[in-house]
RNA sequence: GACCCGUUCGUCUAGCGGUCAGGACAUCGCCCUUUCACGGCGGUAACACGGGUUCGAUUCCCGUACGGGUCGCCA
């Protein structure tokens, strides 16, 4: 059996966003399955819309995730005369010819529109396509006179395409319903339909892994596969991801929010990215993990197959107005999953990126603090769905000093509520200065002790510190958070709390 | 409009003729915590509709509705 060779083939019109990601995703993971190559090939041949800044964009999101490629990037646009050439052989063979056109009699959309639904109707092209059977000789005295022409594929105008498709299953299609497309522009630059089978064909792709929007033009390509007398590969198209107004996912349309380089930065594991793309569109086999969300990377290679892929668009619900859940509220969840379940060792790292770039990480803290940090971090990550958590809601653990905010309803909830708190939290913060352990144990007695001897809850206290040592209402359990903080800083915050009041 | 495709809780999904229609996120309630967006337990919530086929349809077939995609000298 020949090996598998599979591609993924963006355009770099704009940044690699969620379901390019999704599509890339399924290749790879199909690739890696079955022993294959994974190859990837920017398709730039529109230079107007395309540029370098999105193509590093593509290649950025697809190092984030992790999803290596084993052949390029290729670039279509390096290919040029070789799509030129394929248009000659059709040129030649007689499956494509010379369509002389002017430019603007075609470009009127109202009209094509008009003419093209008349020849449905009829059931045969009439006279939409004069050049289609010009004499040879004569198509080629006028190129030869330099007058202007577009090259077409001549679509029969009988029989009917068909392939099967892996996920949709079997797929007919009457060639008279396409339409004569144009291969080669009247400046000679090679138009797409042309340009993916030509590639294909020379990088011997075997699959065709990408979204369902290419159904119809995988009927085009099939004939121009025949008409080169090549292969068909087999193919296989993925059901749309969909924005929550339910249409397509559009880079244009939806903004950074859809793109994966904004995951990067604002604080999602590349893991627990992908693993929730994998789940968008397809599920495991049921036999074997009916009830189970997370999946590593190597069990997705194992358990990834595309007739598992279904026939369904998904939702993809995300809302950039709200800052708490932005994005989709179960790939935040998952994020959050494996914030909590990864080694430390392997979190540490993405932490510091996150400290480094809020300006709060300090060299102390991978040397003299280090085991203070990682247990912070440690009791931190239980509550965090966002590397940028630790950076924002983690800072008051983190930084030196007064250097954070309290949260106004936090203060009023916790601090104002009861002014008796302007003289206690001082008075609790001498009552700690005194203590020789600062550990859970001991600040919990003298906690508790000091609310009982002033005859006030413990709870209160409770309250108040941790609106005083963090700024917010909540948080992991007071004495460990006690313990995180220190006592220098606790004494210092406690005393300072008395001022907000 | 034409041609394709799809339709199970709000969302992601399991299901491939007989299930109390399962899980996850979200949501709600309770418990724990004299704090909390941690944790534990529990609940609400879906087979779009109408016809067939069948002893029996969420599962198969046909319509309808709704949703989506494609109809470039874009990719």
């Amino acid at each position: 059996m020949t090996q598998i060779r599979v591609r993924f083939a963006p355009s770099p019109t704009g940044y690699l966003h969620v379901g390019g990601a999704r599509t890339a995703l399924f290749n790879w993971l199909f690739a890696r399955q079955q022993g294959g190559r994974f190859i990837l090939r920017i398709e730039d041949t529109d230079l107007q819309r395309s540029s370098d800044e999105m193509v590093e964009g593509i290649l950025q999101g697809m190092e984030w995730l992790g999803l290596d490629y084993d052949e390029g990037p290729f670039y279509q646009s390096d290919y040029v005369e070789q799509h030129r050439q394929a248009a000659r052989q059709l040129l030649e063979s007689g499956w494509a010819y010379r369509d002389f056109t002017p430019k603007e009699e075609r470009s009127d959309a109202a009209v094509k529109q008009q003419v093209a639904e008349a020849a449905r109707q009829q059931g045969v092209p009439p006279a939409y396509w004069p050049f289609r059977d010009l004499p040879r000789a004569e198509s080629d005295a006028r190129a030869a006179n330099g007058e202007p022409h577009v090259i077409r594929f001549k679509v029969p105008q009988e029989g009917r395409t068909s392939f099967i498709d892996s996920v949709f299953g079997q797929q007919d299609r009457e060639c008279r319903e396409l339409e004569d497309l144009v291969l080669l522009r009247s400046d000679g630059h090679p138009l797409y339909n042309l340009c993916v089978v030509v590639d294909d064909i020379n990088m011997g792709i075997t699959h065709v892994v990408r979204g369902q929007d290419h159904l119809m033009n995988t009927h085009k390509q099939i004939l121009i596969y025949q008409a080169l007398g090549k292969p068909v590969p087999q193919f296989a198209h993925l059901p749309l991801i969909l924005a929550p107004s339910k249409e397509k996912l559009s880079k244009r349309k939806h903004g950074e929010i859809v793109s994966v380089t904004a995951y990067r930065d604002r604080g999602f594991i590349p893991e627990a990215f992908l693993n929730f793309l994998a789940l968008l569109g397809w599920a495991p086999d049921s036999g074997v993990y009916r009830d189970r969300e997370i999946f590593s990377r190597a069990e997705l290679i194992e358990l990834f197959s595309l007739d598992r892929i279904h026939k369904s668009n998904a939702v993809f619900n995300f809302n950039e107005g709200d800052l708490r859940n932005w994005t989709d509220q179960k790939a935040l969840w998952m994020n959050g999953e494996y914030i909590k379940a990864m080694p430390i060792d392997e979190l540490m790292p993405l932490v510091k990126t996150e400290l480094e770039r809020a300006g709060i990480w300090q060299p102390a803290f991978e040397t003299e603090r280090s085991d203070e940090v990682r247990q912070t971090i440690g009791l931190l990550r239980d509550r965090y769905r966002s590397l940028t958590d630790f950076a924002t809601l983690g800072r008051p653990y983190l930084v030196d000093g007064l250097d954070f905010e309290w949260e106004e309803s936090a203060v009023a909830k916790n601090l104002r509520k009861d002014p008796v708190l302007k003289t206690l939290l001082p008075e609790l913060a001498t009552r700690f200065a005194l203590l020789e352990q600062f550990d859970h144990e001991s600040t919990e007695s003298a906690l508790r002790s000091f609310a009982e001897e002033k005859g006030v809850k413990a709870g209160l206290l409770i309250n108040g510190a941790r609106t005083a040592l963090t700024g917010q209402a909540v948080g992991p359990g007071m004495f460990e958070v006690l313990v995180a903080i220190g006592q220098r800083r606790t004494i210092e915050r406690l005393n300072h709390a008395a001022s907000l009041i």
